[in-house]
DNA sequence: TCATTAATGTGTT
DNA sequence: AACACATTAATGA
């Protein structure tokens, strides 16, 4: 597989020329990490910035008695971490490998380095980092306002829109989350989301299996919509 | 395949 | 929401 592949599908390098690829190929080497590696931690320094090229990765920060909020997963193309001038949004919070993930490393000087070569590849950067936090807030709007049933749905959704393969009319999460996992994305517990999910399935707006979930996006949706007018 | 562990389902407080 | 416990599915020797 050509290297210079995996750089190509990092969103923020989309249509970048070869040359410049190979660039940044050579400033930040390969690596690969197993399922269940902390990749970076709260108390690390932060002075990296990570390219995923392959793989999932999930954010999350721990509360004072121990409990996990996952605060996102990420997947292929992606970029996290955290630089002085550049935060990703994952300040003080977990990463894990949550699959086999192959990533590469962009030192601070680098990155900046490179960036100011590149104008239009700041401007990228602007848009992907805007867009996550423009998901974030309304993430934050969702958790805050809605009862456990909407924050589920919504977050089913929005996982959906990145990480899901099309079957008939449902969408399949490729990620296998169990219901504790998800019980940690929406700020609830585990039997909680077990209850609400098996209500949502016999409602038809999602179809369950072992440490997997199939959702109707349609009824989904204007479940939210109708939650939205309410 | 069987035993162990992980995930899920359910009733009670 | 928290807990205890039952049931069922996944895992791996």
């Amino acid at each position: 597989m050509d290297k210079l592949w995996y750089l190509s599908q990092i969103n923020v390098f989309q249509d970048l020329p070869r040359s410049d690829l190979k660039v940044i190929g050579k400033m930040a080497p390969m690596s690969s990490v197993d399922k269940g590696t902390v990749i970076s931690s709260p108390m690390d320094d932060h002075k990296v910035l990570y390219l995923l090229k392959k793989g999932r990765v999930r954010l999350y920060k721990i509360n004072p008695e121990g409990k996990q909020f996952t605060l996102g997963i990420l997947g292929d193309g992606n970029v996290f971490g955290e630089i002085e001038t550049l935060s990703t949004g994952t300040r003080n919070a977990y990463v894990e490998a949550i699959e086999d993930t192959l990533l590469c490393i962009l030192r601070k000087d680098d990155l900046e380095k490179l960036l100011q070569g590149h104008p239009d590849l700041a401007i990228k950067f602007l848009h992907v980092l805007t867009e996550r936090l423009r998901e974030a807030e309304e993430f934050l709007e969702t958790l805050a306002l809605g009862n456990v049933t909407t924050r589920l749905i919504y977050l089913l959704c929005k996982l959906a829109e990145h990480f899901s393969i099309r079957r008939g009319d449902f969408a399949q999460l490729e990620l296998n989350l169990t219901h504790q996992e998800l019980a940690e994305m929406v700020g609830s517990t585990r039997e909680t989301v077990t209850v609400t999910l098996s209500h949502l399935s016999q409602e038809g707006i999602v179809r369950l299996r072992r440490r997997r979930v199939l959702i109707n996006m349609e009824k989904a949706r204007s479940f939210l919509d109708r939650e939205e007018a309410s």
